[in-house]
DNA sequence: TCTTATACCGGTATTTGTATCACGGTCGGG
DNA sequence: CCCGACCGTGATACAAATACCGGTATAAGA
């Protein structure tokens, strides 16, 4: 095994970073803000539904541009509960 | 076709994204600004010398945080000189 | 000189991201 | 009721990211 298969919490990140991406989309459609950010609708929806935990980073770059998001705050967001560690399941 | 190959200029982008970290580091080694990211150096390598030009967002947000860069300055300063004019309309 | 540490490079293996294809669900108009 | 449009979704295909291995080159120190 040469490539870390992402662990457990890696996945959950990429839930909570898709939520956040899911919020901040508001009423708009999927397909309007993929457009915006010029990624595809699919890639951005496997994005917020966590199916895609660990995206590049001008993806999300261009889809915090489309959402008016700030990078920072959004790496901080998903950072934090990591401090934490996972809540006792 | 199903995957875009990587357009020539996300690869100039790439490589002055990585020219971006290296002069962030300073005089501090790979290992130990890669240690820090928590990533193997290589990888550190490969980004910095533009040979993963599209690496993952929480890639570039570890690195970024041990480099006590901003994310947000980050993608400005590759997305201004080249600006894409293929996203956001 | 020899050893050590750092950085670079090639290849390899595995996992993942991204895009295209095709389907079902919902809504509004005819 | 039927149909087309829009949205979200699952399956599939390919390119790329990450990690590990070995080897090489240069500089500093014993």
């Amino acid at each position: 095994m040469v490539r870390t298969p992402l662990t457990p919490w890696e996945r959950e990140r990429g839930e909570r970073f898709g939520a956040l991406l899911r919020d901040a989309r508001g009423g708009r459609s999927m397909v309007e803000v993929a457009a915006a950010a010029g990624v595809s609708a699919e890639t951005l929806r496997k994005i917020e539904t966590g199916r895609a935990p660990t995206p590049s980073f001008f993806t999300i770059a261009a889809l915090a541009f489309a959402l008016d998001l700030s990078l920072d705050e959004l790496a901080a967001a998903c950072a934090l509960p990591d401090d934490g560690q996972a809540l006792s399941a």
